[in-house]
DNA sequence: GCCCATCTGTGCGCTACCACACAGTCATCC
DNA sequence: GGATGACTGTGTGGTAGCGCACAGATGGGC
């Protein structure tokens, strides 16, 4: 749980030429992110964005009458406040911390500042946010077609990508509100996976043991998903 | 059905200061979309922008073992080709012209070299850009959580916003595709929004009766798009 | 005027998921 | 070490939507 001695990059600033890299870098403050905190709500302005180095963040939507629903994801691959690219400083969504660890933080004007005058970093992130949005459009999808086991089975795999451990905290009830269920579904389909022998649980903990079989599990979207980016963002 | 005398123009370029939208419409021709027409498809690259003044496109996005899915509708009020904005010239959907009708067309390097003169029509694109997130995200919640009733109330109302129209050219088929269930699913809506009063149709032809009656059975989600295409976009 | 393709309505069995309810197990805190 | 709260497993009945199959209606083409 200590902070490395080798500092820990975020895979979009690792995209920038050095310089560019070093003028974004200066101001950047390094912040650590409890678990559970909230760090940007709906409506709320965007006080500054975050480029998650070791943390990672769940996206999560609202729609009346129904507690919430995650769209999408944020770690070290990416970046929270991608709306301070279209100018508009106000969060559309949730952002929840799902993984605790270190991010780069930056207040908004100075990032917008920086934005400005970086046309490498104007090429990335435009980049990362085409890719948000087709993330988007396959989720809706997701959500449509596919059914509990598939999705809790990508659902794992993105965590687990992000949070760099086979093991993490969650519980099914956690989980299922990030896939809009019930948590008795989760239930099932965790038990389907734990016999399975790809993961197991026990009492929030829950450790991922075959990678392989989750990924034969997960509904295509998983690999789409890291398809779409690795075409934009080398 | 002939164009007006008056020119028809679409909204986001209604917003622009006199000069910049000078700027731009030299930039533009007219074009007529014919019903059905695919002006976009994945991964093809984007020759051209459009901004409808009387037409209006489906944009769907697809998944593998179904046939596709509808993730968001350009009219009068929107522009097709957003990934343009972001350097992207790659279409992430399929579009499919939905209702025919004029258009304006703008090669994307002409757009480009305009957008790039031009901080008013940045604003409002990013703007346009921003809401699309927004709806695109509400999509997914709607899909996971609504009903096809009220599902297809939504849809209804948002197509006769963009129609300009009380009647058009709709299968119970079509609809299916839509919306992403089986065409009995709508027979089924359908059928109970006709006996309600609110809507007649006949072998593809679909009359709107009762515009309120809709909106009432309609879910959330219209209502939050309006609100937040016109919080952003005046 | 007839045929045929298209469009709409209906029926039947099935599955995934829902809502609700409750039991068992384990960690932690006093 | 006993109570309490959190977490997981199970059961029962209900419903929305699915896959499949087919029947009736109607408009356009010949």
């Amino acid at each position: 749980m200590k902070p490395s001695a080798v500092p820990v990059q975020n895979h979009l600033i690792t995209l920038l030429p050095l310089a560019d890299r070093q003028r974004l870098l200066a101001h950047c403050e390094p912040v650590a992110l409890q678990m559970s905190a909230v760090v940007a709500d709906w409506g709320e302005p965007t006080l500054h964005v975050y480029f998650p180095t070791e943390a990672f963040i769940s996206l999560v939507t609202r729609v009346e009458g129904h507690p919430g629903l995650e769209v999408g994801m944020v770690g070290r691959e990416g970046m929270l406040g991608t709306q301070v690219l279209l100018g508009v400083p106000v969060s559309p969504l949730h952002a929840l911390v799902q993984g605790p660890g270190s991010c780069w933080r930056v207040a908004t004007p100075a990032f917008q500042q920086v934005l400005a005058d970086s046309s490498a970093l104007q090429r990335v992130l435009h980049r990362y946010l085409y890719v948000r949005m087709v993330q988007l459009a396959s989720a809706a999808a997701c959500l449509r077609f596919h059914q509990i086991g598939p999705r809790l089975a990508r659902w794992l795999l993105m965590s687990q990508d992000r949070a760099h451990a086979s093991e993490f905290h969650v519980t099914h009830e956690f989980l299922a509100y990030m896939l809009g269920v019930r948590r008795v579904g989760v239930t099932v389909a965790a038990h389907a996976l734990q016999r399975a022998g790809y993961i197991t649980y026990h009492r929030g903990h829950l450790s991922v043991l075959d990678r392989p079989g989750l990924a034969q599990m997960a509904c295509a979207c998983y690999a789409a998903d890291q398809a779409s980016y690795h075409q934009w963002l080398t």
